[in-house]
DNA sequence: CAATTTTATGCAATCGATTTAATATGCAAT
DNA sequence: ATTGCATATTAAATCGATTGCATAAAATTG
């Protein structure tokens, strides 16, 4: 085990007789610096292989290089897609990203928000967790001076950007293929409706059936936890109802999968009895010997355009705080699960 | 946008009349304090809600308490697990997880170490990517004095820990499972063999073979990537042989999908005809109308252990070197794509 | 050639916390 | 009362890079 880092400004100044001052300008092309000892400034630099050192310019700057991203789970599709883009947006940028996972839990979402500040990160991206109805510790990033940008998963707070897609529209083309396939009475899958994406889908789902004139039956609604045995269980479920449904629309496409399982279970035809449709476009989906219709949320374009945002609210003065909302379109897969006539 | 960070070990020392080195050896609870000032040190902190500049620290230790995980991707279902793993045991121990991804390209991977050395993280954990044959750049992380941790991809670096699996195992316990069915005639669907694991996955599958007694056939043998269509063209190629399998031990997932898929298009019978199985349990696995029968290579807890050799490793005096290899068991999980007198 | 402006560089402070070596205080022993 | 020693505290240096201000050297001008 060598030492660490060595090579500093001082070192190259000594070497070149200049002072340190003199190296780090150079270095930072400032203009100030003539020709002659700025190239021997970074002819030597390459020699003694000097690494500048972030932290020490991280203390004085103030500026970390370093972002935050805050999500329930890092291992789930969803969530590690739009990491990938946020870290493919921002790597060129010379910014790295931090990880942290809440659990869906908030009292980890403000242990995580705390240490994140306490590094000074540059900025924070967020999906909130299912069990944060409280902001305060989200409006302390703002009072911080730290920008924070949510994705997916949003709270309405005055400054804050956000990137999402539009729910509602999700839940209403969902709902209105379904239609269009002949259906009538369209059961939903709700998600916890604390959250907001999964009010958005349930107004959507509700508004396609005003639109085509279908009557709005409320036993038709089940709010459930994305599991796949919510899926199954919410079937069992609406099946002792008189009027049996004759589509499903999940929120998600685990309770979606649980769904399909269940009705195979009761010999139920898929799509010919019932049409299925998720949300999310789960890898999963497409895999499946029936291919599971979704609603693509393009997580990997969430995270390019959050970061896209990050960088422009940076750029500006700090002193303006710009408030932009990104409503991403959802797009519809159809596949197997809800094509009657489809041939694939 | 109001200030950042404010209140400094100065501030409080100004407070309360005491020098800032006071101060410090008090929030850090050096003995050398007196209770009286620890005291009234700790509560003048915490009124002025002090937080702790953590660039300051970690410029003057030179220890920043930050991870860099390298990956080939981050939104792949293995590696983002690996990562949750990694995450959960350190997080309580103060570090913070840098995500890096090199797209299996080798000058992302040297783009990435050099990028976290230079913010100086504690340590690094990787997994190499397919097109790493060199190790320069990796050496050169030791040579700094930073702690590596392979997972899962490794290379053989002296003073290098690993964590694992014993691919060798996974080859043969999924081999032997399909001899047991009464499979005589087992094509092998292999990975990329530069990498250690394709390899191994590959021995264990002829040495299960030859435990059994069957012979070897050469033509049974295709190297693809793990893609779903290449599982597909390697059953179309193996098709064409006299002698066709009757069973199909596949290094991933998705050629194991892809080969499932061109069998039912051909209408051979899955598991009475030919039985599969497929290696790393991706989630939907589990999941299909025909589960398929995989390796399970429980990467949570490889993440969860390769924290912990790092904390080990940097527990130690520094100049002693830790070199552990971790060698996790896999676990088949028999699903029906192979199990053919298995009442599910 | 002296006066003035430009250009290039150095000095020293700064970011905030830590740490070594030095000093002030208290108390017991002689 | 003086010495000795432990305890509590501080001053100052340090980590490495940046930057405002001062100044030396060179170039320009009258």
């Amino acid at each position: 085990m060598l030492q660490k880092q060595k090579v500093t400004i001082y070192d190259i100044s000594k070497k070149i007789h200049v002072s340190a001052a003199t190296v780090s300008r150079a270095l930072n092309n400032n203009p100030k610096i003539s020709l002659k000892t700025r190239e021997l400034v970074i002819k030597t630099a390459k020699e003694m292989n000097y690494k500048q050192n972030h932290l020490a310019k991280a203390l004085k700057s103030g500026k970390s290089n370093n972002v935050g991203i805050i999500v329930p789970f890092i291992n789930h599709s969803f969530f590690s897609s739009v990491i990938r883009g946020i870290e493919e947006e921002l790597t060129p940028h010379g910014f790295h990203v931090i990880i942290c996972q809440t659990h869906e839990n908030i009292d980890n979402e403000m242990d995580q928000i705390d240490a994140l500040l306490n590094i000074q990160v540059d900025g924070i991206f967020m999906s909130v967790s299912k069990t944060t109805k409280n902001t305060n510790h989200i409006k302390k990033i703002l009072e911080e001076g730290t920008p924070i940008v949510f994705f997916d998963r949003k709270k309405d707070i005055k400054g804050v950007s956000s990137v999402t897609i539009d729910d509602f529209k999700g839940g209403y083309i969902a709902t209105e293929h379904l239609i269009l396939q002949g259906c009538k009475k369209i059961a939903h899958l709700a998600g916890d409706f604390n959250l907001g994406i999964y009010r958005n889908r349930y107004e959507g789902y509700l508004e396609a059936l005003k639109a085509h004139d279908i009557d709005f039956n409320s036993s038709y609604i089940i709010e459930t936890n994305s599991k796949v045995e919510n899926g199954a269980s919410a079937v069992s479920k609406l099946w002792e109802l008189d009027e049996k449904p004759d589509a499903i629309f999940s929120a998600g496409d685990y309770t979606a999968l649980g769904a399909i399982q269940e009705l195979k279970r009761r010999k139920i035809r898929i799509p010919q009895d019932v049409c299925v449709v998720g949300f999310s476009n789960e890898p999963f989906t497409k895999y499946m010997e029936l291919p599971i219709t979704s609603v693509d949320q393009t997580p990997v374009t969430m995270g390019k355009i959050a970061a896209q945002v990050f960088l422009e609210q940076i750029k500006g003065s700090q002193t303006i705080t710009i408030e932009k909302k990104v409503v991403l379109a959802p797009e519809l897969y159809i596949r197997n699960s809800s094509a009657r006539n489809l041939s694939l």
